[in-house]
DNA sequence: TTATTTCGGTATAATATTGGTTCATAATTG
DNA sequence: CAATTATGAACCAATATTATACCGAAATAA
């Protein structure tokens, strides 16, 4: 939660908190929960809202309470957010959009539309008036580079686009990525934004494919200079 | 609007931190926010402040709102994965793999170990055995690419090659997959994994991609002229 | 086996918390 | 300047939480 270190605890909130040991595996399958009159202890709540808590938790399938016996775990967490992407590495992830992009680029030649262009012209004017305001320009920036993904009208390059945005957005190197990211370095990108997004619009699918490589190579660079210091 | 430091925040701006806190997984699905008291607290906002950013989210539909209750999270972006990948079509899968497997090439000559092409290459030749069983040579030949991915030692391009793996292994069209599976194309798809493998173990990246993209664009012709039958 | 303890299931009334609303005032923006 | 937006306080209605008591099912010990 955001701050809720001394906060009197709801039923939402235990269930939360519940919610998570389950997914991050310190309650196991088939283990059984503490006894509702403990959790209402420990939690410092009403044996009422524990109950509440689980009633929830039920519903939701992570949980099946035998009367007379306990509460137990039913649910093995989803692993919807998966190891690769929370703990891919920087270079990995240039490594990747260096085999995505330029391609997707191509594709965006083929079928990209009208009104897809005229979005990502739309972004590359919102982003050339946040030259010295980097985390506001790096948002853009995701959403320029989602909207030519979107442009190739390919489902499963947008959702993998989407997934590798989530890694774009990881705390602790997004922060590194800021520090790079002076006006300079934002000119220049949005030079080579502005390249790619005309190369498309005259049907130069090479080109703009390899400005894409340029722009990433330019990235990249940015990157290990930020890794240097 | 530009400045980012120390500034008050309007209904936008806490609607978006909000946003953000939903998708890196701070507030997973039925957490309950904190009540709006309390963050117009920690924003420093009035509560008729918190109240539009809310009332925003909630017509994003990122949370919903229960009077007398709370403010609760109804949506994670992340919980759309299966969808892209259960209803890819074999065209879109293609173009994926147009993206990506041509680079994998040349990521392999980077990275890849002498262990790697090895095991590369006892798969070839279990695949040259098979020239009459359609469906063992196609699993073998999954089992061949995702080995290719795995010599890059990029995590994130290897999770990306298993979950679009998923999407071969879908029922209704592995069989149109199989009925252009004749001998005579077994015969070609081998020639050209043994190619792809030496282009890699000389270090010839190019090469190897170039060889990857002939490889693609026969399976592509295969795809289409099952398509026409 | 029986007796006892532990556990969840249920009920109740008083109290606390939360979102919904309104309004006059101050601040910010164009 | 005018217009929009934010503020802070008050009050209302809906809901949650608490504290307590008692019941029946299940596990445990004698």
């Amino acid at each position: 939660m955001i701050e809720s270190s001394e906060q009197k605890l709801g039923a939402a909130d235990i269930a939360a908190l519940l919610r998570r040991e389950i997914s991050k595996g310190f309650l196991q399958l088939h283990d059984r929960l503490p006894p509702e009159r403990m959790l209402a202890d420990t939690y410092g709540a009403a044996r009422g809202t524990v109950r509440k808590a689980l009633t929830l938790l039920e519903s939701e399938g992570f949980v099946e309470t035998r009367p007379g016996s306990g509460t137990y775990v039913v649910h093995t967490p989803a692993d919807t957010s998966s190891d690769a992407i929370e703990n891919a590495t920087p270079l990995e992830l240039m490594d990747t959009r260096f085999a995505l992009e330029p391609h997707i680029c191509r594709l965006s030649v083929l079928h990209g539309r009208r009104a897809d262009f005229d979005a990502m012209e739309s972004l590359c004017s919102r982003m050339e008036t946040l030259t010295d305001d980097p985390l506001a320009f790096s948002e853009v920036d995701s959403e320029f580079h989602r909207a030519l993904a979107g442009s190739t009208r390919n489902g499963l390059l947008i959702w993998i686009i989407d997934q590798i945005g989530h890694v774009r957005s990881q705390d602790d190197w997004t922060r590194m990525r800021h520090l790079t990211l002076d006006a300079r370095t934002i000119n220049q990108y949005n030079a080579q934004h502005r390249q790619i997004l005309n190369a498309i619009r005259t049907r130069e699918p090479e080109r703009a494919a390899n400005i894409m490589k340029e722009h990433l190579e330019t990235a990249r660079l940015s990157l290990t200079r930020a890794a240097e210091t």
